[in-house]
DNA sequence: CGTTTTATTGAATGACGTCAATCACTGTGG
DNA sequence: CCACAGTGATTGACGTCATTCAATAAAACG
């Protein structure tokens, strides 16, 4: 099974797989098939899944950015994580009968809807690739996990620099940085419900991080000064994202 | 493959199981072999796991409690999951390379070491076991995101309130519960590293939970007073655990 | 029994939230 | 083209919740 001379693929799905292990062009192939099935487009804002529904499909975000919340019951909202190209719901959702957040478009949202049996034919064919999305599982835990160090643990100032840092490791991940620049879609509020904070304690702390050179922000596109420096006021540290090619053992022209 | 008529297991790890679906007598002994296998044991405060090892055992904890924690370069410390017995750790592990967390023991702890192929032989012969365990994993996941919950936006006396709540509920359903009483080893230093406050407002805290008659803690032994109570106090909404029997389409004495 | 760990208390400080007003930007329709 | 509405960002004043430091008390442990 040779690996492709192709050049490096540009879909991001693809892009940040490759970061677990190199993928045969039959893999690449099945990860296509899941990107291309039943596409469902969104309205920045609208929901994707709600609270109580029965979880009936994987997603996959084709384009647009996206989030898992939740409410409490006197309103307060907390944001559980960020979707963003390339990303992949919970592999095994079908095992709850009812789910406990929503989903919901932060931008103009494009998503891949992927049965279960599709979800299945195609990965039991493709043993590798299923090793690729279990990779990129617990790598949604393990940012799940360093989420609650931030709100635990760091100051306002750290979890902004630390989510600064994480989008954008993620997003150059997916292929979709150029340089230390990447899109930048969420509004303030939106960094509230993320970092746990109040909106006017954003916009201060916010302030605070542009003032000290760290970031610039500007028609929705950010770009780091310096990555070091960022990830040193952030506490950052980037072996919770887990993609120095753990799984090169797993590659495709290996033998196995 | 007839349900077994002998009365309802005392052993947590099944018992838990089963309030996702029934299993057959051949379930529960595969169940009882995971449980069986080598057993290690742990004195309080020792690490169970490090982070930065290579992941090579799945982990079933047999007796006593443990947690996973994580630290920020300068000492803090934020406590990421609590597991009790019955509970059993990350299903997929072996596909990191690299820990990032640390996994301790946080009173004398008994756990059941089981190898990838220990493991894969015997939930390959269960479907329905694995599916349990599947069950299982989704709902630490959703504890998780209770956890970023408690951190981004509960109060203090919300947050212990709801810990107490959630503990409370998962002992009680691995049968370890007797009436509204259950075991409480948890020192209020601990409290502090899973709510992310410090020791003296815990301290305060607590006393003001058991001040207004919600609880009461006695010879390490937490008794609620009125649980509906203490659910509306801290926001609880239990649907994040997925206790009630969601896959009972998959019970045993069902047809297939 | 001393020694260590855990829990409690007070006082002072600081981080962050709330309220309310203003400003900037965008898109829309007249 | 401008008026206007709606959303998002910013600012100031002030209040509150939680932290820190430091001292003490109470349990747990060998």
């Amino acid at each position: 099974m040779p690996n492709s001379v192709l050049p490096s693929p540009t879909n991001p799905f693809i892009q940040k797989l490759e970061h677990y292990a190199r993928l045969s062009d039959e893999d690449r192939g099945a990860a296509m098939r899941l990107w291309n099935e039943r596409i469902q487009k969104f309205r920045a804002k609208d929901d994707v899944v709600r609270e109580g529904e029965d979880p009936r499909f994987v997603r996959l975000v084709v384009d647009g950015w996206a989030c898992r919340y939740k409410y409490l019951e006197d309103g307060r909202r907390q944001v559980l994580g960020l979707f963003i190209p390339g990303d992949i719901c919970d592999l095994n959702v079908f095992v709850l009968r009812e789910m406990d957040h929503f989903i919901g478009a932060i931008t103009p949202l494009t998503v891949a809807q992927i049965s279960r049996e599709a979800f299945e034919d195609i990965t039991l064919a493709h043993p590798r690739l299923l090793q690729a999305l279990w990779w990129d599982s617990l790598v949604n835990m393990a940012i799940q996990r360093e989420w609650l160090v931030n709100l635990g643990q760091r100051t306002a100032f750290e979890r902004i620099a630390h989510l600064l840092c994480e989008i954008y490791l993620r997003l150059r991940a997916a292929g979709r940085a150029k340089g230390l620049s990447c899109e930048w879609p969420l509004t303030q509020t939106m960094i509230a419900d993320i970092t746990g904070l109040s909106t006017v304690h954003v916009s201060r702390t916010f302030q605070t991080v542009r003032e000290e050179g760290l970031v610039e922000i500007r028609n929705r596109v950010l770009t780091i000064r310096d990555l070091d420096d960022l990830k040193t006021a952030a506490l950052f540290n980037a072996n919770y994202l887990h993609l120095d090619r753990e799984g090169r053992h797993l590659d495709a022209n290996n033998a196995a």
